[in-house]
DNA sequence: TCATTATTTGCTTATTTACGCAAGTGAGGA
DNA sequence: TCCTCACTTGCGTAAATAAGCAAATAATGA
């Protein structure tokens, strides 16, 4: 096979994991986490207008983070695979670990 | 304790993220997993100039990614906590899953 | 066929990010 | 003390990103 050369991997990977770097595709991996759900459905859960949340979906369905079916009148949107999810959860323990450290500090600097 | 709203994790949890959304990052995560560097032996690895490197480095410090000793001349960094190579390589492997999907996808196109 | 509903796209603006260069800092040694 | 080396910071610019609004699609039902 042709071995993808080591700074393209990078670059591959870097891209692959920007879409993590924004609060509302988050919050859609986590709403999609509890199951199907169309658009109008999403936008209502995250409270975010229409276009918007569109524009997330789009990102999240070209790097094939979700997958979408169409049922009639709506469109659904699912996880494509759920180790996105692991990923995720490793991510926030350590960020929760890391705001518990900070806020240690600064209880330590009022004695 | 204080609960934080879901909002807030949301917010938190993507800022904390952000660091894998740049391949020079990405590339300091695996270099530093074969262990402690200063930054010169860095920049060198990474064919990547110094200020530039310094940037990176803070931002994920800041962050608590990394940590840093100072030893004589030379400050050393190293993995705060190495949880964060296997959030990254789980996001690896399916960014290489999605490359390989990709791939075919091509290659049935032409018969 | 036409109107309606659900979703997407295009466009614009404000904000953020990346990176190179020049200058600054700070510990160690002459 | 002053110089040097290792690293960091500030600044300017170019490029990427986010979000809102208006307009465009695409499937459904009258």
């Amino acid at each position: 096979m042709n071995a993808l050369p080591e700074k393209a991997i990078y670059e591959l990977h870097a891209d692959f994991c920007k879409f993590m770097g924004n609060p509302k595709r988050i919050e859609i991996l986590f709403t999609l986490n509890t199951g199907e759900k169309c658009v109008e459905e999403l936008a209502e859960t995250m409270e975010i207008n229409l276009p918007n949340l569109s524009q997330h979906l789009s990102i999240m369905r070209n790097k094939g983070i979700i997958e979408s079916r169409r049922a009639g009148k709506y469109i659904y949107y699912r996880l494509s695979n759920t180790r996105i999810l692991e990923a995720c959860m490793i991510m926030r323990d350590l960020m929760l670990e890391q705001v518990n450290k900070k806020l240690v500090i600064i209880q330590e600097g009022r004695p």
